[in-house]
RNA sequence: CCGCCCUUAGCUCAGACUGGUAGAGCAGUCGACUGUAGAUCGACUUGUCCCCCGUUCAAAUCGGGGAGGGCGGACCA
């Protein structure tokens, strides 16, 4: 495959490239090594899942792709996973993982999967992590991590640790690529900073685009139906994109559209598939789309109606997450012990 | 070690001085209107007032004790 084609298989669908120079010349040179990290917190859900076509591209590409479960960070950041959680929701989260995917038309076998605990206790990851705390400020450390931390008037030391933490991530994973949604840029841009003092390239940087809400605005993780989630069985999904925001002809926060883009449409193509709508005679019958831009066009121009729309794309997507969830509810014992609240024993 | 502040609805908080078992905004739910949703109207819901003891006819409110959280000071050998 020429590099040109590599390097767009590589940044599509992203919400930003630091720098396309610098990923170019990597992927010119060789086979590249990338690495996402995923932090065992709340449920998976199809916010992931686009990420996991990315990762489809990557190994089309050619990158070495690694997925690291993150735990120390899940607790660190804000306590967002509680302490004795972490080994039940890391296991959850390989499994997830692996379904999506495996959905999105990947081999899971050809991604290499770390646990940030299988080295970040190391002695030698512990004192490059001293020095880094000690040449950090407070301030520096804030600005780069999370919402919760970053917005915090009193910030817990674990969230200004974990930015450095991850920063070393890079070098001890050996990634010449960082990838992971757009809210991790205030971190790897803390990386590309402070990685060259300690003996390792700044990292070529690759953000997802974070996928709006279906309640309008931002997706949010505790906002039940602003998501889809990876255990929502068709009924729960066609209700969710029904009561979805979906102004006629709107792009702008329209997850549904975003959900298509982004997922059902690689996936799609993949296969070698069509995407059908089904109308009412009344407003003009079926309808059939092979690209997504085909969808948007006739969306925009008010052709295609959200109310005709929302029902597709409720069963497109329920077919995509359909083998997650199968495999998921199949191990019902992975659920109840990662989220006791939720699925724990009635 | 010392001092000060905070803890009330899912969230942010008011109410406490001058005791009468609680409110606002946002969120949520339900209708109306739209060929969806939103917006807009209309209606509705929400609570161990951090815990314990005491005073009182009556405590979110007053007194004492405790827990959790935050901020600052001191010490700097």
């Amino acid at each position: 495959m020429e590099t040109a084609e590599r390097l767009d298989l590589v940044t599509r669908h992203t919400e930003e490239v630091v720098t396309t120079d610098e990923l170019e010349a990597l992927l010119a040179e060789g086979s590249p090594s990338a690495y996402i990290g995923y932090a065992p917190t709340g449920e998976m859900h199809i916010g992931h899942f686009t990420t996991m076509r990315k990762l489809a591209d990557l190994l089309s590409a050619g990158v070495d792709v690694t997925v690291l479960i993150a735990d120390l960070h899940a607790h660190l950041d804000d306590e967002k996973s509680p302490f004795d959680l972490l080994d039940a929701r890391s296991e959850y989260y390989r499994e997830a993982i692996e379904g999506m995917i495996d959905a999105a038309g990947a081999d899971p076998d050809e991604i290499t999967f770390v646990r940030g605990t299988d080295y970040e206790l190391d002695e030698e990851y512990t004192l490059e992590l001293y020095r880094m705390a000690a040449e950090t400020t407070i301030a520096r450390s804030q600005r780069a991590a999370s919402e919760v931390v970053r917005d915090s008037d009193s910030p817990a030391l674990g969230g200004l640790l974990y930015p450095l933490m991850q920063s070393l991530d890079v070098k001890a994973l050996e990634a010449d690529i960082a990838y992971g949604g757009i809210d991790q840029r205030g971190i790897y841009m803390l990386s590309r900073e402070i990685l060259p003092d300690y003996g390792w390239t700044e990292p070529v940087c690759l953000f997802a685009p974070l996928l709006s809400g279906l309640t309008g605005g931002k997706m949010s993780a505790s906002d039940e139906g602003s998501k889809v989630n990876l255990t929502d069985d068709p009924g729960t999904v066609a209700e969710k994109l029904n009561a979805a925001y979906c102004p006629m002809g709107e792009t702008v926060d329209n997850g549904v559209l975003e959900y298509l883009e982004l997922l059902v449409f690689p996936i799609l193509d993949e296969r070698g598939e069509s995407f059908v709508v089904e109308r009412p005679e009344q407003y003009g019958g079926d309808l059939v789309y092979d690209s997504y831009g085909d969808l948007e066009a006739e969306f925009v121009s008010e052709e295609l109606h959200p109310a005709d729309l929302k029902p597709a794309a409720a069963e497109y997507i329920s077919s995509v997450i359909d083998p997650v969830r199968e495999r998921l509810t199949a191990q019902p014992d992975l659920l109840a012990e990662a989220y006791p609240e939720s699925y724990g024993d009635e």
